[in-house]
This record gives structure tokens, sequence and C-alpha cells, in this order.
DNA sequence: CGATTTGTTGCAAACGATTGCAAATCGTAC
DNA sequence: GTACGATTTGCAATCGTTTGCAACAAATCG
């Protein structure tokens, strides 16, 4: 290691005027040095970027970052509203979290992440904008924070959501057609048969109502019920709340459309737990098409989201907004994907 | 909303001088007041509150940073160094970081998420430390990095490292005693008849490699043989590399510990797929215990890791180290977790 | 009533990098 | 030898907040 380092720790070259001190320039000499395109002579500027290499020299991010009121980073704000203690170990959540990051990494910019409790930080939106921490926002589902999300729009630009999308709504999201897909799951469990649908899910949070009311079109259109069973996502609730949730008599005709693959998942185990055959007695519908639907056994039929596809289109927005631009929302097409539990 | 701003965007009142010549103070008094500890006279404390609050200021955390020399951050990086396209989604690593992000939220610190490809960057850890944007460093796994993180751990106290123990080696890690971990798998495999194991997983990480040679410590002393197959976690080559693997004749007394979840859940998929009947023809045990693990089907007998935990630990780690305190290692027992694939 | 204490506030110097502008250097042309 | 242009470099202000120190007023004491 070539770094000369003090006894415990850090380079004792840590400054620009230390480096600049060794090299025999100014500060700002070196400053342009090593932002490499400026005005330096050619021979000064290989001088002071080989110093700077052999004394381990790293330029603080913080000065920088002030000074040219420009951080390169990305913050990511995870609402946990529609459930409080839902574990920031989603799945889903935590899939497009890694495909952000890696959409994001490739643009050079870090991620700042934030798990946020709305009820407990009435103010989170805002301060984290108006922090000066990062370049832009993206939020990772609307939970049940629709109207502070859209307050916050109107002031600032550089803000991308992952969610639902409603008719007139001022803030730029990215996200499935949820009410599609619910009305796709829906046909496809009527087609089968059911004539009773058992909808899981918490419909407080704005995706899941939409997918819970595109069930509701398809069934209106053919006579079936729908009833709404309340499920929370956090890891420490589920599967109990499933378990009461399907403690009860099914009947033939009787089918289950899961507002996500996690609770879909769950419900499996649980009815064979319970002897229940899936899908001969009881026929399952998830959503989301995460990796694992395809490995359950049987392998779950489900309405896809394009995660991977969703989080770059998210970021490219971003990217976007961030010059200024006014962009539009994206809404995807979801689409079935049939295995064998529905 | 009762802040007042301008056409597009951001409150007229940005600054502490702003905010500090409307209340007809001086900017030193604002800070202190909005600091709230300090020797500000209650009265005037509380109308600059109450003045911050109607104008909706909030004060940049990039200018306290520099000058406080103190972000209230904490840097997570993920080398993916073996296997270089290993998504950041990889399930054990997201469910670590939703502990973590649970744990340093608590604690009162934001999370900066680096993901870090080695090879295009020898640098990567010096360079995250140096930049002055974070107080301390967590890295999530040690991939082939392992001489690095030594290097960096010389010269920076704050940084724990989730990974495996090695003998006398001089930086903090949290980790799971992987090697008694093999050798619990495999000594329940040979248990059960097995005379002939395959490990699947990559063995150029220290972790894995560790529960490699924990295999091999059990199958020497019973005389039974230990055949590795590399197989790595990126989800686009997982499922491909593990039917190659697994396209051999198995015979009677072959088994199969797989290095994670994820690759044990993998090769169930895939023998049921081959007609090859898990536990009867191949036993199988995985690594992790995967909320998922529990689900499969058959269940899947595993070793637990106790990632919440570890995740805790780390974090209160990492804590003590930020005040000067040069702690220990933690091991943390791993646990055979007898389902009915093993 | 002057001296000392106590309590509040303002002033100005940091933190470390960036950048507009002026100054210095050099070469060249007249 | 002077003047001019083209390069390089240094100077100093700036980003917005924090904080040691001094200043000031009011309150207390002898």
């Amino acid at each position: 290691m070539s770094a000369k380092e003090t006894p415990r720790g850090r380079p004792a070259v840590r400054t620009l005027s230390d480096l600049a001190r060794i090299a025999g320039v100014s500060a700002g000499t070196v400053s342009r040095a090593l932002a490499g395109n400026s005005l330096v002579n050619t021979d000064t500027r290989d001088r002071i970027v080989a110093l700077a290499r052999e004394h381990g020299f790293r330029p603080n991010k913080m000065a920088s970052s002030l000074r040219r009121q420009k951080t390169d980073v990305i913050g990511i704000a995870i609402p946990l509203g529609h459930d409080r203690r839902q574990q920031i170990s989603d799945t889903f959540f935590m899939t497009l979290l890694g495909h952000l990051a890696d959409a994001l990494t490739e643009r050079g910019y870090d991620l700042m992440l934030r798990r946020v409790i709305p009820e407990r930080d009435e103010d989170w939106l805002d301060r984290f904008i108006g922090s000066g921490l990062v370049d832009g926002v993206l939020v990772i589902g609307q939970s049940d924070q629709f109207d502070r999300i859209e307050d916050a729009a109107d002031g600032y630009l550089p803000m991308v959501v992952w969610g639902n999308h409603a008719e007139g709504q001022r803030h730029c999201v990215v996200g499935t057609d949820n009410r599609l897909g619910g009305r796709l799951a829906t046909e496809r469990l009527i087609a089968g048969g059911a004539r009773h649908i058992y909808f899981l899910g918490d419909t407080s949070a704005v995706e899941f109502a939409a997918r819970y009311a595109g069930a509701l079109d398809a069934a209106g259109r053919f006579g079936v019920t729908v009833t709404p069973l309340t499920s929370h996502l956090s890891s420490d609730r589920l599967e109990a709340e499933v378990a009461a949730n399907l403690d009860r008599p099914f009947v033939p005709g009787d089918a289950i459309f899961a507002a996500t693959d996690t609770l879909a998942i769950a419900s499996l185990a649980r009815l064979k737990a319970l002897g229940i055959s899936v899908p001969d007695d009881v026929r399952i519908i998830g959503f989301d098409d995460l990796p694992l639907a395809a490995q359950t056994s049987p392998p779950l039929t489900t309405v896809r989201q394009d995660i991977r596809a969703g989080a770059f289109a998210m970021v490219d927005l971003l990217i976007r907004r961030l010059s200024g631009e006014e962009t539009e929302s994206i809404v995807m097409p979801p689409r079935l994907v049939v295995r064998q539990t529905g």
C-alpha cells in the first residue's frame, strides 16, 4: 500500500490544500487538475494526479456537493404507511430496489435509502426533498400517502413514484395497470368456474385498491361476488392473518385472488395444511410474478409486473426530470401468467 | 399548506440567514434555536421555531455535515466480486439489508447504498470511506475481497463486515460459523445414508468455501466423498447452471448440500422436473433458512442463519466503533432446521 | 452605586472544494 | 524593445451551517 498514513488511520493528505502544498501549486489548480477537463498544463496535471494517487488523496464529496449544489445521490423513500410494521424486506420492494440500484449505479448515482413511517413523521417527504442530500427522489409505493405525494410534486420536479396511476394526478408515476390486472385475474377465475371470489389484501393501499376495483369490474359483469379479506404484508402478521382469513368453509366455486404473490404463496401453504387442494377445491391467482412464483407447488398462476422494466423506466424519467423536463407517467400493461393454480 | 413558496418550487426561505432576517436575529441564533438544546431565550426560540415551520424551512444537511464533520449516514457496500452479475436482489442480501435498514433507522442514521464491482474499481472501499459521505461503513459479504477489506480495516475503525471469520483476521465481522454449519448439514446427510455428496455453490467466495470445508470435515471422518459443483447466484445464470450441474445419473446414496437456499430451491424444482424424488432418491439440505424455505414442497431442510440478529449485531458493533471502541467479531452458531428434504 | 455574575445574542472563522476573474508567464510579431 | 495574444496559475469569494469568543444587557451582590 503506497498511501502514507498516520499511525491510526486517515491519510495525512486529506484536503486539496494539503496536496496543493506538496505539489507547490494552489488549491484551485489541484481542483482543476483532478477534475481533468479544465485548463491546466498537461504536465502539472499529470504530476498532481500522480501525487494524489501516491498519497491516497480523495476529495471530500460533502464539500464538493455543497459548493456545486449537486450531490449525485438519489434518494429512495419507502413509505410504510398502510402497513406500519411491514418489513422493508418485502420481496417485491426489494426486487424493485435491486433493479433501481443497478440502473442508478450505471448512471453514476449513489442511493440514499430512507425507510419512512408517515404517521410518526408527517413531514417525511418535504424533509427528504429539502435536506439538500439528494438531487432527486424515487418513492417506492404510494401506500396511503397519495395526497402528501401530490402536494410535494407541485413544488418539486425531480421525483418519480412507483405505484398506481389515477386520472388527473399530478405526480409522475410508473406502475402497472393494477385495475386491468385485477380484471384479468378475475376473468380467468370466472372462466374457470369461480362463483365467489375472495380478495386477499389491504385495500387501503391505492395499488391494492385498484386491483380490487378491477376484480369488482369483472365480477360485476358476470354476477359473481367478491369478498375482501384484509391481510397485511408485514412478515410477523402475514401468516396468522392468512390463516385466520382462510379458516372458513370453502365450497365449490370459491376462488382466491391475492393482492400479491407473497399472500398467494402463504395461502397456498395454508390451504395445503388444511388439506384443501389447489386448484381442484380452490383456485388461486396472485400478483407480481416474483421469481419464486414459478417454483411453488403447484406453480402459481399470477399477474406479471415487469419489475425490471419498471425500475429502469423510473430512473429514466427521473434523469429527464433532473434536467427540467416534465415527463408523463408510464402505465405498463400487466400480463396474466397461467400456471397451475388458477 | 402554510409554507410560502415561489411559483415553481422551493420555499423562499431556504437558508438560516433568510430566516434570521425575517426573525430579526442573527443566523447563529437561528441555528441554536433550531438545535433546541442551546442557550437561547425560550421566547425567541419558540418564535423562531414557529417561523421555521410556517415558512417550511429545512436546514441544508450538506452544509451541516461539512461543518460538523459528521453526516449521520452509514454506507452499505455490496461487493459483487465473486459473481459479477449477481443481482443485488439476491434474497439473502436483501433480507439482511432490510433488517439493517430497520436497525439503522431506529438509531437515527440514513443509509447510503453502494453496489460495487471490485474488478472494475480497485479502489472501491477506500473511495467509499474517504468520500466524507458516511460516518461508517457496513460491508455485506466479503465476496473475494477479503484482502482489500483487511487493508482498509487497518486504517479505519468504523467498519463492520458481514461474512466469514478466519483465524487472526483484522476486520470486525459478524456472521455464522459457516464451517460448523457445513459440518452439521453434512453429518445429517450422512446419518441419513448419504455416501456421496454434491456441494452446490461457488467456493471462491470465502463464506461458501467455509461451508464446503465443513462438509469436507464431516465427510472425511466418515469416508464419504464430496464433489463441488460450481453454481453462481446471479438470477440469469442460476437456473441454467443448476440444470447443467444436476444433469447426471444419480445413484442411491447421492445427496446435495447447497451453499444457499436459493440454490437448494432451484435444485428441488429441477429434480422434480427430472422426475427424481426428494428426499427418496436424493436428499437436499440448504443454507440460510429463508422464509421461503418452509414453503417449498417438500419443505426444505436447511441450516439456519439468524439474519435479523446478525443485522442488529452489525449495527450495534458499528455504533460502538463509531465511538472509538475496538470491538471483537461475532460468530453466531448455525442451527440445523430439519424439515423434509434431508 | 460600582462590580460582578448570569443570561442572550452577534460576529466571524471555520468545514473543504469550486470557479469567475485577475494576474503572471511565455512566445511571438511588429 | 514594446505590444499583444494565448496559456496557466493564483486569489478570493462562495456554498449554508455550526460554534468559540466577545459584547452586551439585565440582574445580583457587596
